[in-house]
DNA sequence: GTTTTGACGTAGC
DNA sequence: CGCTACGCCAAAA
C-alpha cells in the first residue's frame, strides 16, 4: 500500500490543527510524530508559516514548553495571546498555563 | 542536485 | 537564565 504521507504533510499538519477542540493547545513535535514523521517537527512549523490563509488556528499550536514561540509570525506579537485568551486559554509570560492539561495530543484524540 | 533555512527538541555549558 | 551546538526532516532557492 502507498504511502503518501509525504505529499500530505502540509496538508495533514493542516487537517489536524484543524481538529484541535477549542480551548485546546497542541505542540509541533506532537503532530510531527501524529504523522510519523517526528523528526519533522520543524517542518511543523514550516508549515504553519505557510497556513496563513488556510484556515488553520496556528494559534493552538505551540512548541512543547507550551512557550508561543511562533507568535512573532501572526500579524501582531500579541495577536496569537488573543486568540489565546479568547478561547480561555490562560498565557503567560508567552507560555500557556496547564498547559499540560490544555494539551491536546493527536495520538489520543484522533486515535491512532 | 546542492545549499540554505526553519513557528522544533534535546543536550551541554 | 541564555546561548551554542547537533540532530532530524522537508521545502524553497
Amino acid at each position: 500500500m502507498v504511502n503518501p504521507r509525504k505529499e500530505k504533510f502540509f496538508s495533514d499538519v493542516y487537517e489536524v490543527v484543524k481538529q484541535i477542540p477549542n480551548g485546546r493547545v497542541t505542540s509541533y513535535g506532537a503532530i510531527a510524530a501524529f504523522l510519523g514523521t517526528k523528526g519533522s517537527s520543524r517542518m511543523v512549523g514550516y508549515a504553519m508559516n505557510a497556513s496563513h490563509g488556510t484556515g488553520v488556528p496556528a494559534h493552538r499550536v505551540v512548541n512543547r514548553l507550551g512557550l508561543l514561540t511562533g507568535k512573532h509570525h501572526f500579524p501582531t506579537p500579541n495577536a496569537m495571546e488573543e486568540l489565546l485568551a479568547a478561547e480561555g486559554v490562560v498565557v503567560e509570560e508567552n507560555q500557556v498555563k496547564n498547559f499540560d492539561k490544555l494539551f491536546w495530543d493527536p495520538m489520543v484524540e484522533l486515535g491512532i
